[in-house]
DNA sequence: TCGCCGATCGGCT
DNA sequence: GCCGATCGGCGAA
């Protein structure tokens, strides 16, 4: 299992919102290694993107890697929950692309261990906020580049049919919210909603 | 410093 | 479907 190289991230975010679809986040964690391939995923194209943490070129600690390059990771913190994105655009142009779900793959065993074993493996990873507990990602990753360990992305399989449709709760941003910036692989059990 | 708000989740109706 | 928990980031003062 080889991390894809840097140069990969190197394409317009749609597109990459897109390809990440199929392919497998890897975390090799000091307590076990999970892995699951991608399913969903949301694209965030700041400054012009109401619904964006850099709407408006707003220039932060927090939002400080969007402006960087291609290929590192966004963490942050959502009421309890850390959701993770991979950033992308070129550097000056504050994009990333949110994980919102993916398939288990590799470490169920761990997966169930950090979300409760009274869960259903449907329920393990099926939205941004589980999925990141489910695979031990937390604030310490922010910075990190998704192509080394000990997160990074690997090669997987191209879906049958994706789809695409409005961003999940961004309800007040305006013309933003009918943006069809949100993609999912056709009736995968594991999509958010 | 204070107050508000949210790219969520899970439990309850 | 609805609602409350719960907490860091952000802007206003």
């Amino acid at each position: 299992m080889n991390p894809i190289n840097e140069s990969f991230y190197q394409k317009p975010t749609l597109e990459l919102a897109k390809s990440f679809l199929g392919m497998l986040l890897v975390h090799e964690a000091e307590d076990g290694i999970t892995a699951g391939w991608i399913v969903e995923t949301e694209a965030y194209i700041g400054p012009e993107d109401r619904a964006a943490h850099s709407f408006n070129n707003r220039r932060t600690k927090r939002t400080e890697v969007m402006f960087g390059k291609a290929g590192y990771v966004y963490t942050y913190v959502m009421h309890t929950h850390c959701l993770v994105n991979i950033v992308s655009g070129e550097v000056g142009h504050p994009e990333a692309v949110l994980i919102r779900a993916i398939e288990p793959y590799i470490g169920l065993e761990k997966m169930y261990e950090r979300r409760g074993f009274d869960k259903k493996e449907q329920q393990l990873t099926n939205g941004p906020g589980k999925l990141t507990k489910a695979m031990a990602i937390t604030q310490e990753l922010y910075g990190h580049p998704i192509f080394q360990n000990p997160l990074y992305l690997v090669e997987g399989n191209v879906p049958k049919t994706i789809e695409s449709g409005p961003r999940i709760g961004i309800g007040n941003s305006g013309e933003a919210r009918e943006y069809p910036w949100r993609f999912w692989i056709s009736e995968n059990q594991f999509i958010s909603r």
